[in-house]
DNA sequence: GCGACAG
DNA sequence: ATCTTGTCGC
């Protein structure tokens, strides 16, 4: 098959996705703007909303695109949406969100339509802000999008900047004693990209948390240990959590076609 | 050539 | 991202 004999080359791609993503880097606002970030208890807080995108098994096309809202503090479920999606975009690391974020600012526009009561006041999001290759990652192109503030939770040291996931990297980890525990990331540029974050008491691994949109980095990281019953905060973990029938696989019989 | 590679 | 199984510990 000729795969590349329509459509422009990758690279000709990767170079117009490089300058959008310049272009919108402009725009984010890495420090607080709302009223609940100012109280240390976030008082005024009501809304907090989860995104992601899951797979199925050897698909790498169909996917379920999932926007969670929870109530804050208590974090129950208000509203949830699961769709099945075609995805079109590779994934190429550092341009995840061209392979993702459309189908996220739908379901976030469906929302806005269907239950506007209910619009989160802050967005987690899976993956990256600014710890990324060139500062922009799917946290800030959501941000950017929908204006809402957004907070990057990574499960990976996403290594640039000079960040390495090495035996000093590996060090700091251990030293993290209790949930809450962090420790800086900074690159190269002498600049803090995120935060390590051990998210809760049990967890050997700590989130890579960083800033997407209109949140500083202080406050996105007291947030998700705030929504942290397990090691993945709630609102992405719910909306990883697939309750409806949308992911049920092809059926046995169409299975070879 | 080699290592790195969020989801 | 996804699959896989049990195992250990609270």
């Amino acid at each position: 098959m000729a795969h590349e004999a329509f459509g422009p080359p990758l690279r000709e791609t990767l170079s117009r996705w490089k300058r959008e993503q310049a272009q919108l880097k402009a725009s984010v606002i890495d420090h607080d703007t709302e009223a609940w970030q100012q109280k240390t208890d976030f008082t005024g807080l009501f809304r907090v909303g989860g995104v992601d995108i899951s797979f199925i098994k050897g698909d790498d096309v169909r996917a379920c695109a999932s926007l969670v809202v929870l109530s804050y503090p208590e974090l129950e479920v208000l509203y949830e949406e699961h769709r099945m999606v075609n995805l079109t975009a590779p994934y190429i690391s550092g341009f995840l969100a061209f392979r993702e974020v459309s189908f996220l600012v739908d379901a976030i526009q469906r929302l806005q339509k269907k239950k506007p009561d209910l619009m989160p006041q802050v967005l987690l999001v899976d993956g990256n802000g600014v710890l990324h290759h060139r500062g922009f990652g799917v946290a800030c192109h959501i941000g950017i999008l929908t204006d809402l503030p957004c907070i990057g939770v990574a499960k990976k040291l996403l290594q640039v900047d000079g960040l390495k996931n090495n035996d000093l990297h590996k060090e700091k980890i251990q030293h993290l004693k209790t949930g809450g525990d962090t420790f800086p990331l900074m690159g190269d540029s002498g600049s803090i990209l995120g935060m390590a974050l051990k998210s809760h008491n049990k967890s050997s691994k700590p989130l890579y948390i960083s800033v997407g949109h209109k949140v500083s980095l202080e406050t996105a990281v007291h947030l998700i240990q705030a929504c942290c019953r397990y090691r993945i905060p709630e609102p992405i973990r719910q909306a990883a959590t697939v309750r409806s029938s949308l992911q049920v696989a092809v059926p046995a019989h169409c299975e070879h076609l």
